[in-house]
DNA sequence: CATGAATGAGCATTCATTCAT
DNA sequence: GATGAATGAATGCTCATTCAT
């Protein structure tokens, strides 16, 4: 009585999500077919069924990934003394890695670009809607709770609601992460610093007196 | 014998562009299909092709145009008296009339929506790339002159960059415009508002002296 | 401006219809795929979308077809001065031209069969349910109507409602003629003459009297 | 060295059969996996293939089983005192229970269903056509037996060819009880009552007197 | 110019069956 | 005996594109 082997099992998972990756990264979502990504993973067509319900299913699996990703950063934050200078630290390193390592250049492009895919994606399809509000709402409820807890701490203006800040924070981010993608003409270390300014300035404690 | 009337074909064919971007804005640039824009623009299926060589063909040209408008009327905007505050009007126009006009709620999630999909689609479609580049450096070109403008007036910071502080600026306020497509549970008046907080706090005058 | 040839789209509507029909009555709805009605029909898999939206569409189509029929004999019957002597004749002559012509035997069972098939389907299948349903709805009120016109005439019994009446004479119609189908023992003339008793029986005038 | 135990071997057998049973009810012949019945018999996929060579042996055994039980209960019904009565009882309780038990009225409708499964499957599927032919004969006896007696006793039509009567009875029975899965608009009450109304004037002592 | 008939590759997904373990 | 991983052909359907008329 053989039981199922979790560890292959999940072995196997990820060598998929891994394939199916790449290829929406070369593709999107819609241009990279099922076909693909078992040529990819070099199973047969029907065999991925058995790890993943659809193909929404992964691109779910790779978002989860994601989240546990940006849970785990979160955590190490929240157990800084400043979460908030360690959250502006992590971008202004998180993007300006280019300098030395071409690949992960390639990856953050190839990630952002699957964001804006999803994101186009989710207009038309429920599913991936569903995906994405989720993700978008977790990750913005971590965001709160650290503004929150940087609030308690008086590091950063006490009169703003955290929910709102935290969604118009995650806004500002992502947007200022896709405009980098289109223009090429502007120094991303000088862009990530002025992205920086801006969130210091937004949340800088005793903003609210100036109104 | 009879020779193409040039003007004619250039109407044909901007009837065309129209029909299609309904089409575009309903279904998204994947999702409208030749047959549904024929229809649309009530001509068959085959002859679109004595217009256009091919979908994306008619994707390019329909992206020019459609970005020359929005080119245009952000372009009326900056000429105003105050522009920054046209700009977040702006925002929140987009983002809240639902109370007097329904179907204007809906045409502006399609645009914003077809936005996006013009952003998905330039990470795989270099003639749209250079279109959404091109279009995007305009705007933050002007955006750049005015907050030179405003600088000198002393009305905002005058430590920032101005072509920097328009690309991050413009960033933000999209991001933020996605974001609100996508969290329903937060109160829009209330984002909107935090918005402006976030760019009026970015550009405050002394703003430099705190750090 | 060549417009669309209705003769032509019709007579290949009915080529299709036509080969749709031996495909069905060979392999059942299920078993018959759109790709073998293509082959049957000589046209490529996609070209048959031009002519039916679905699978269930065909179907559909081909019981307007039967119901067609079936309204041209109910026109007939209607006319003659006893309907139900008529009706009767028919259910008779329909099935017992066993003897000299095999292909319309063989025909017949196909439809028969075809008809069990497609009840079979509706258990499953809303959409061939709804189709089904409409097609015994129609039918139904056909011979409500004879009936009561008979009823009117003094020719069956007047206290039967007529709805019901034809509810349940269709239903043991159907019934017999599917029974039929599976004891080859018996002799088919004989027991069409027993059915047409039963029908006579129940709807003999006077037949309430007796309980 | 271990034998296989046939006693094992044959409790297993059953143990899947009831299983297939459950899904064949719930989702048809074609319709229900492989995969659903070995979940549902709490086996793995491969291992059903020691038991049955493929789906149709399952169908097969199955579908004896099935009409076993079928057999039985009708075989029951007709040693009561008033088989025709019962008879009728039968069919309004299969149909009308709705009152007291939902769940019994949908296991009745699943039968039903399956009953009209089978009689597609027997179409295209010499075993099950065997199998339901052997079936329909049996019933058609014990029918006919009893419609004998009840001709002895003077308490139907003497004129009447047994065997016929039985044969036409039993199709009109059925025919009816399908008619009523698919036009809900009658009541179903009233339904019953004309089908007892037709069965009774069907055998009515005297009948043949007038024609 | 303009039509619409016709193509055929492509899509995500399902499923009975096989097989190494 | 028993598992579940793996296959691959098949399904209904879509769609950009071509072409005879």
């Amino acid at each position: 009585m053989r039981k199922i082997d979790p560890v292959k099992h999940e072995q196997k998972r990820r060598d998929i999500l891994e394939a199916a990756g790449r290829c929406f990264a070369k593709d999107g979502f819609r241009g990279a077919s099922i076909s693909s990504i078992c040529s990819e993973a070099k199973i047969s067509a029907g065999h991925l069924y058995h790890y993943f319900a659809s193909k929404e299913a992964i691109i779910e699996a790779m978002a989860a990934t994601g989240l546990e990703h940006a849970e785990q950063r979160f955590n190490h934050l929240m157990k800084s003394d400043n979460p908030i200078e360690g959250l502006i630290a992590e971008i202004e390193q998180a993007n300006s890695q280019s300098c030395n390592m071409q690949q992960h250049q390639i990856d953050m492009r190839a990630k952002k670009q699957l964001h804006v895919d999803m994101l186009a994606e989710a207009g038309r399809n429920p599913a991936m809607a569903e995906i994405v509000n989720k993700h978008s709402a977790k990750i913005r409820g971590m965001l709160a709770t650290l503004l929150e807890t940087a609030q308690k701490r008086g590091q950063i203006d006490q009169a703003l609601d955290p929910d709102l800040a935290a969604a118009i924070l995650l806004g500002a981010m992502e947007g200022v992460g896709n405009m980098t993608m289109r223009d090429p003409e502007l120094d991303m270390k000088k862009k990530l610093e002025m992205l920086s300014t801006l969130i210091k300035r937004f949340l800088a404690p005793g903003s609210s007196k100036e109104k």
